[in-house]
Parts: C-alpha cells; structure tokens; sequence
DNA sequence: TGATCATGCAGAAACGTGCCTGCGAAGTGG
DNA sequence: CCACTTCGCAGGCACGTTTCTGCATGATCA
C-alpha cells in the first residue's frame, strides 16, 4: 500500500531519478534518504552508507529548483554592472569590471555560492527569474532603483563603491578615493610638476565625485588655478576629444591625472600630436588596472584601486549577512590603493635615454 | 469557507506578497492571477488589468524556484572553464576567456538567459546546487567527466572547441585552426621567412594538437624541418624559458609563430636578449586578443580566433538546443579567423624607421 | 514486571507556482 | 422550451525536496 503510493507515477517519469526513487531502491523511507544524504537526523551508519550507495548507484542529483524552494536559498548570489547609457553591456570593456568580477566569482566558489552577472538595465524578465540569495551592486546611483527593489524584498546587498545619499545597503566596500588622489597629486607635484590638469567624468556617480572635489581641494591648498576637462565616460572617442582639449588650452597643464582607464593612451596620443614629450614636457598619470600601461612609450604610471581585493571582500561581505554571521548595523570596508610609479611621472628617470636594448629584467619584474 | 483556506496561514507569513496574497487581494482565484500574469486562459481584459493592477500595487515577484520547480526550466545556463592544473580560477587569465565570456553573458540576455560561470575542478556542490537549462564547455578534453554527467541528466551541452573523440555534446563550436595555421604560415613565407619556428604547447586539447599538426604539414609540404619547442601552457614562467630556448637553437628560425596569448611578449624579450631586430631579423606572429600587441615596440602580428562570435554563436545554438528549436543531430559551425598584420611581419614595412611623432590616425583606426 | 527512554525510521505537511479539469451562467440555434 | 456551445473562473494536483511530528521496538531502571 505505501510502497504504490511512494512510485505512484513509475520512477522513470522524467528520466531523472529523484529521491522516492532512491527510497524505493534502498528499501526506505524519503525520510531516511533525505537525512542520510544531508547528515542529519538519528541513523545508524549502516543504513546511511547502504542509501548514499544506492544513491550514487543510481546517479541521484537531488533538484537546486525544490531545495530552493523548500529551504529558502538557492546558493546563487548577483553581480549587478550599472551599464553607461544605451550600451549593451560594457562589462570587462575596463579592466577594473573584468578583475573584480573574476574576484568576486572566485571568492564566491570558495565559500559555496555560485556568480551570476547582471546588468542594472536588463529587461526585469531576468531578474525576477533567478533567484537569488543577496546581491553585490557595482557603483550604485543615488537613489538606485535596483537596490531599493531588492532591500525592498528582503535580501541584503552589498556595494562596490561608497553608497550615495541615504542608500539602504547591508554593507559597502571602496577604496578612499580621496586620499588617493591628493597622494597622487602630492607625487606629482613632487616630480616637478607645476600645474597639474584633470581629465574627468560628466557623470555624477561617487567616484568621479569624489575624486573631483579632491582634485580641487588640492588646487585650493596649493594655490593653482584648476584646469580639467569633463566627457561622458562611456564614449571613448569623446576621451580622445577631451585629451586634446585639454592639451590645446592656453593654459596648458604641464602634467594630467586621467580618471578612466583609457585616458593614458589618449593622452600620450595627445602629447604626440602637440610635439610634447612624456615625461620631459608632459606627466601622465591615470586610474586604470589594464597592463598596457607597462609597455607604452614610455610606460605610464597608474593608479589601482585593486580590484582583486574588493572583489573578495564584496563577496565575503554578502555571504557573511546572507549565512547570518554579518554584525549588527552597516559594515564599511575601505580598500588601500596603490600607485604603480612608471617612467611617465618621473621628470628624472634612471635613463632618460631612448635605450632601443633595453634590460630583459626591466620587462618582468 | 475557500477564503480561509487560501490565506491559511496568514497572508504575511515570509514577507514577501505570493500569489495566493494576490489572489485574496483581488477576490479572485490563483488559477485566474496565475493566468493573468502569464497571459494564459480566457479572461476579459477588464481582470487581467485589475489582477495586474493589484499585483503592481503589493510589489509582487513570482518566486523563480517555484516557477523552475514547476516549469522544469530555470532560466539559467552554465559557462565551464576548465582550469589548468591546480591553478585556482584562471579565468579571464588570457583575454580570449574574458572576451568570450562577456559575449556569451550579453548573447544569453538578450534571450533571457542568465549565464553562471562555473569551473570545471570545483566542488561537486556547486554544480548540483544551482539549476541549468544547459551548458556551455570551453575546449572539453577526451571523455571530459563533466560533460558525461551533464548529458546523462540530459542537458544540452555546446562546446567552444571541436570535441575530441566521441564526446556525445549538443553542438559545437570552433575556428578552423588548421587553415589558419597554413594561411598564418605562409603569410610570414611571402615576407620573407626562411625557417618558421613553433611555439607551442604539451598539453593535449585540440586546439594545440591541430596547430601542431597543421605546422607540421606545413613543413613537410615546403620541405623544411620543423623548429619547435613545447612546454605546458599554463606556466608563464616555462613561456618565457621556452621562448629563449627557441631563440638559442643552433637551427634558430627567422621566423616564429606563437600559440599562445603571452608567447608575444616573451618572444619579443627573448628577441632583445639575442640582439635581433623585429621584423628585421626575425619576424613574430602570436594567437592573442591582447590589445597589447598594438602598443608594443614593434607593434606584433596577431591571429584573432574572434572570440566574441564564438561566445555569440555557442550560446545562441546551446539556447535553440534548450527551446526544442534545434535541427536534429549535432550542429556544427565553424567561425572564421582574423589575421591583424602588425609590423612584426612584415620584412618591408611601410615606414621602417623609427618615427617618434607618429600621425595620429595609426593610433586610432 | 511495568514505566521510562533512547533509537530507528515513516507519514505528511509545507514551499509557491503552473496547469488540467470542471462547473455554473450566459448566449444560441432548433 | 430544450440541448448545446462558449465564456469566466475556481479546485486541486503535482513539481521534489526538507523537516516536524509521531510511532513502534528494544533497552534500562525502579
């Protein structure tokens, strides 16, 4: 009677073999399936060997769907990318995205969960179509309408990037922006450099922000008038536009920090254009994570934000507030940077000298 | 006596509104939210829009685990990458992956698929916890574990790489690796090659085989003894060893075409430590998606295996595969090779001197 | 010897959907 | 006026787990 009722539509439905199969070729309960597989309950371990043998036997995969759906979590965590403007999907375009996202995905496999990367403007098919356990957001806006949707349904979201305004996230991770910049400038200064310009964002998220203000803060300390120039950083060719404009100013800057990760090339081509040599005429410096900048002529100095690390620290973040390890109240995480000095910011290089044999040490270091 | 039964344990139990909350909010039934929702079954539209009104106004979201328990379908589907020896997660180590990777994710947008980036070494838990409509396996290796399992549960499996042996995938995808070997070869032979040296790799996939091959047919039909040395392609560090090795041969090639992404750079190193010139004294092809190679001093030849349309073209036929739309038998499409000529092969470059202002319009093409 | 208790397991209720079945009411043709 | 179709919607089962509750059985103890 009970054992028609337990294959009540045969075990081969759906090809798959479930637990009331197991149950039914061990000669036991679901129950004692369930708990034999999951190491709990009150078994001999007789029994439990003999149903994880069955089990393997049978190539029984218990389904993610109606665990889920039972226990509430689904071992899945999101990657949300704010995509610039219109364009499709400009993940891993930087390098920043790609290395962070590698992290985060890393971090994740480590601790159990898997990675799934969506992007903030995507159809809301997707989203409400996965589930999901917490959520990292990348450079979240002011008011995000992705955030406050998720808080909203109860799962705990962590940010890259200091929330704005009053922007309800479980925890945040960043680098300290600010005091990057004015040590980069400090650097810069100290190179020589006696007026130094900007190449920054039209967009008002926190980093461009942040890294603005401390630019003028910095001028005002110093006394130096400001000189930048502003593009939507998600265009490249208005980058290669700005650069040149701001080279082509009368009161041209005798060195730039370039906000974005394409702003070194372009302003190299830049300096090219107007005869100006790098690092003689010209410092350069710019955020970017890319390795391009090592083999440039000359090779520019960077700024990275160390994507790697904030990366993991995300993610270990999320999974502490979805595992319910997470203290109390919102955790803050700030991320040291790290400027990666290079020939185009140092006015008296080693060799200043064109050097076409160069050391094979000065390649891989 | 039925309402009491639908808000059985009251209608705020998890926090989240579900379709029963819906249903009791709107007087009507779950069958008719369900459809409403859905755009199924025979309603006016004066209660669909109510229904829809009413489920606006609770902040409803279907629970994706129900849906995919029921439907069968998760909206998800797996990307594998198998990683090489004990290496964590080399994912988007080489930019083929990360290019490939990012086309694949937007590809499976645009259709409503999420896309989880799983490695092939890792935990059996993850694999099973999370639920897949089907996978995508990056250069699958003889009698891959993974695939088997994965098509004994009966999903569709794509692979980025022609499968060796009888490994019974979906389809596949992949580049003509033979043809572009001969044609890469004979590029480097019209300008001037006498001897073209392989570097190449010991493991056995299929892309190092069939470019091994190819050479090796290459130099029978031409009549030259092959130049080669292989180490294992994971190492950066045996790269470069086995790029000086190459270059130290008593048979030293004037010409050499690398396999793999960093081959470039070591070759160019080796280059300098032996004092010869690019493209004067030796000529330099690699395989890359490195944009590297457009800045380096030369600038470097690379063959581009277009990853973004494979990326494109594996998830498009891994989704017609999941949505029954698929022809019968396994599909086969083969994505042509790109090769980018850069200085490092041609003996009579345009301009051979070495031209500090460069015109800015071969910067940006 | 009867009461108490740990042991080993089975029953069954959820979890939140999708969809098949079916039932009353309203319209329609003879 | 009756059979018959169509419309609009409700009931209820099933998806495959996890887990709470509970029931025998043998052991232990007063």
């Amino acid at each position: 009677m009970s054992r028609t009722d337990t294959t009540r539509r045969g075990s081969r439905q759906s090809g798959r073999a479930g637990i009331r199969d197991v149950a039914a070729a061990a000669g036991v309960s679901i129950t004692t399936v369930s708990d034999a597989l999951n190491g709990k309950g009150r078994l001999p371990d007789a029994t439990r060997r003999h149903v994880r043998e069955v089990a393997e036997r049978l190539g029984y995969r218990p389904s993610a769907a109606a665990r889920t759906l039972r226990t509430g979590k689904s071992g899945l965590i999101g990657l949300t990318v704010t995509t610039y403007g219109d364009e499709p999907f400009t993940f891993t375009e930087f390098a920043y995205f790609a290395e962070m996202a590698r992290a985060a995905t890393s971090a994740a496999l480590a601790r159990g969960y898997a990675l799934v990367i969506l992007p903030a403007t995507s159809q809301h098919d997707v989203w409400s179509n996965v589930a999901l356990d917490g959520t990292v957001v990348v450079d979240p806006s002011d008011h995000d309408p992705v955030v406050t949707e998720l808080v909203r349904q109860g799962l705990p979201v962590v940010s890259d990037g200091r929330p704005a305004g009053t922007l309800p996230v479980t925890a945040w991770v960043d680098n300290d922006h600010e005091a990057a910049v004015l040590d980069l400038l400090d650097h810069m200064a100290e190179a020589g450099a006696r007026r130094i310009g900007l190449l920054t964002g039209t967009t008002t998220d926190t980093y461009t922000r942040l890294s603005t203000t401390a630019y003028l803060r910095w001028c005002e300390r110093v006394g130096q008038d400001p000189v930048y120039e502003s593009y939507p950083a998600h265009d490249p060719c208005a980058g290669a536009v700005a650069a040149d404009r701001l080279l082509a100013r009368p009161d041209r800057p005798d060195a730039v920090y370039g906000l974005f990760d394409p702003n070194g090339t372009d302003l190299l081509a830049a300096a090219r254009r107007y005869g100006l040599r790098v690092p003689e005429d010209l410092l350069l410096v710019c955020c970017s994570e890319s390795t391009v900048y090592a083999a440039t002529e000359p090779p520019i100095t960077t700024l990275s934000l160390k994507p790697r690390r904030i990366g993991t620290a995300v993610v270990q973040l999320l999974i502490d507030a979805i595992e319910g390890v997470a203290p109390e109240g919102p955790v803050e995480r700030v991320i040291p940077t790290e400027l990666i000095v290079r020939t185009s910011s140092q006015r008296r290089p080693p060799r200043t000298t064109v050097s076409p044999p160069r050391s094979p040490a000065s390649d891989r270091p």
